[in-house]
DNA sequence: AATCACTGCAACCGCGACTGG
DNA sequence: TCCAGTCGCGGTTGCAGTGAT
């Protein structure tokens, strides 16, 4: 037995949409909103399109404040930073990057991001570096430290499976920036990797070092560290929704299961906008942790990442997934 | 000028998750 | 608790535009 449709199909318009119904659609949605029922809103409206596609249409093109057009460096950064420690979770992607839908970063990245990186990583293709990068010298394999399979254990032991009536999309959309903040402040990067997670009540819960051991580590993004030397932290209350976005991360980290793997491509990047006052990120640096507008990609992991074009996840991970964590 | 190949993007499709009766 | 209806997401497709031959 299939699933019902969620239109009448034979009597449903497809293809590209006309300014009239553009025109339609954005009034009537302007006008009385979408009355939170897409499927009954064309028959409102008076148009023979299903709701889905009306509710993409709204989404991608019609509703306020999108922002068609090229990608700039920084927001290349975003997604790559997201890419790498979520996958291709497009709708938490597009909710760091103000305009941008989720249908556009999938066809940017899908398109253009992905040989962006395939270019840089295969230097003999002589392309450029969509950003500044620079190659790291090996680390001695000697001064490893615990993983992200402990790191994985100890979270496990932390959070527990989350309760969607008090979170949504908005909130996973900042992933903390305690782990995405490396302290670099001592200890060259090259060396160094500092994992720093902060919980409620910014009491320091983890800290955790790591070390690259692979050779041709790749900093993306600009070479100088920014810092927020005063220590301070801007967000003074942490309730439930930090942690909706530390269990965001968190999960994002975790539903991989191949936190080895993972390390090393979130490792440190901050100053997600290259000031020190914009973005949901930098609202939540913690005390002493330093920001750093670097990010780091073991070239092999990355080849690997993009050929596979499922980021981090594939449906054999899902399961345990679901079964530990829900996303949101 | 015609044809072909490639690219980028809008739109569609199917599925899992959620919600309310 | 179940189930139908709906939403939202990510993968995929189709097509128009553009460049190369």
């Amino acid at each position: 037995m299939g699933r019902a449709p969620c239109c009448d199909k034979a009597n449903v318009k497809k293809g590209p949409w006309s300014p009239e119904e553009d025109a339609k659609l954005k009034e009537f949605i302007e006008k009385y909103g979408t009355g939170g029922n897409w499927i009954a809103l064309p028959q409102k409206v008076g148009l023979k399109r299903c709701g889905k596609s009306c509710r993409l249409r709204w989404l991608n093109y019609l509703r306020p404040n999108i922002k068609h057009g090229e990608f700039s460096d920084e927001e290349d950064r975003i997604i790559c930073t997201l890419y790498a420690s979520i996958g291709s979770r497009w709708s938490i992607i597009a909710a760091q990057l103000p305009g941008r839908t989720d249908n556009d970063i999938k066809n940017y990245w899908n398109t253009k991001l992905k040989k962006k990186l395939m270019g840089m990583i295969q230097p003999n293709q002589g392309s450029n570096p969509p950003f500044s990068a620079t190659l790291h010298t090996p680390l001695p394999q000697s001064q490893a430290l615990p993983g992200l399979s402990q790191l994985y254990k100890d979270f496990s032991s932390l959070y527990t499976p989350m309760d969607r009536s008090i979170t949504g999309l908005e909130s996973i959309s900042s992933i903390p920036q305690n782990f995405l903040y490396g302290n670099n402040s001592n200890i060259p990067l090259t060396t160094d990797y500092q994992y720093s997670y902060y919980g409620q009540n910014q009491e320091r819960l983890m800290d955790l070092k790591s070390y690259a051991v692979k050779e041709n580590m790749l900093i993306f993004g600009g070479a100088e560290a920014s810092s927020s030397s005063d220590g301070s932290c801007s967000q003074t209350s942490h309730g439930k929704v930090v942690k909706q976005e530390e269990m965001g991360f968190v999960q994002g980290l975790v539903s991989t299961n191949r936190f080895e793997e993972y390390q090393k491509f979130i490792l440190d990047y901050g100053n997600i906008n290259g000031d020190n006052n914009g973005g949901p990120f930098l609202d939540q640096k913690p005390n002493g942790i330093l920001g750093n507008s670097e990010l780091q990609y073991d070239i092999e992991e990355v080849k690997q990442l993009i050929s596979t074009s499922n980021g981090l996840l594939n449906d054999e991970n899902k399961t345990q997934e679901t079964g530990m964590y829900q996303y949101y």
